[in-house]
DNA sequence: ATGGAGTCTGTACTCAGATACAGAGTCAAG
DNA sequence: CTTGACTCTGTATCTGAGTACAGACTCCAT
């Protein structure tokens, strides 16, 4: 019987995750101890740390927990569950790919406007300098002042 | 003087952006109308919308509403303002290319499990596989009662 | 001229996700 | 044994982004 059983902080350490918010997804149901010691502490093993890995990494692909939550608890054998995560997934696939391509997008503006920061007055994307306009600032608070003014 | 201006509806219809999210942003500093009419309601024009479109496609790729307005207040003439944008730049840039990263990675996973759904025992990714084991379900909320119990 | 749609300001609320903290028990190195 | 690092539960608070609503004013088509 390898003791190969981690407690919360080496959990956590392993993951970049405060311990509380681990318990905070053990509460939400996405993430189990595998035990507990005989004092009430958690016990986790390596596949606590790829499950907590990939919430952490599902989440930056801009999933919610409710939405790790069923992929986790997506039981294969399941008719029904399957058929209903089927259309979940295929819509998430599809955002997933229209996500890429924006990011890609966003990237290469990005670019262009780290090279005009160079000083390069380059093919920076027409489109981005227009957006670098005069319409900034926070606006005046009291533009038209309602109320009192407001003229009549 | 061709009449181009837009009032606050035309210009959230044409972006799919409520009313008070836009005056929100405004009040945060990242869209400020051109003008206002005397009676006080807001004026965009075409550039405020492809900026408001440009606020919504950086924000899906995982900026926050102040990332955006330092990259859309940014001043090219400014020595300093570029040099420390050059640094934020080079870390957006460099993370939107990570994100892309597990955004493919994510969708292989969906892609694989899907496949699942479909009854194939394919090449179901191992790693998730193990993440579909045992450890889900909401985990007892009493697991070793402490206060009372917690012997000893 | 009137009534419904649009707009204004200001304030309060929601929601997800995460954090902070208090008070109590536990573990292990010196 | 004691002490400092961990861990436990429960509750409260925060943040970022957005929504809801009330009360007032405006616009315009009939």
């Amino acid at each position: 019987m390898r003791q190969s059983h981690l407690k919360m902080g080496e959990l956590t350490r392993a993951c970049h995750v405060s311990d509380q918010a681990a318990r905070l997804y053990e509460r939400m149901g996405l993430l189990k101890p595998v035990g507990r010691t005989a004092k009430g502490y958690r016990l986790y093993d390596a596949e606590s740390v790829e499950r907590l890995r990939f919430i952490k990494q599902a989440q930056r692909s801009g999933f919610s927990l409710e939405d790790i939550k069923a992929l986790l608890h997506l039981d294969l054998q399941d008719e029904l569950t399957c058929a209903s995560m089927k259309d979940l997934l295929d819509r998430k696939i599809q955002a997933l790919s229209e996500r890429m391509k924006e990011l890609a997008d966003m990237r290469d503006v990005l670019q262009s406007l780290r090279q005009a920061c160079d000083g390069e007055p380059g093919p920076l994307c027409p489109a981005f300098l227009k957006l670098c306009g005069p319409q900034c600032a926070p606006s005046d608070p009291n533009p038209a002042r309602r109320k009192t003014p407001f003229q009549r």
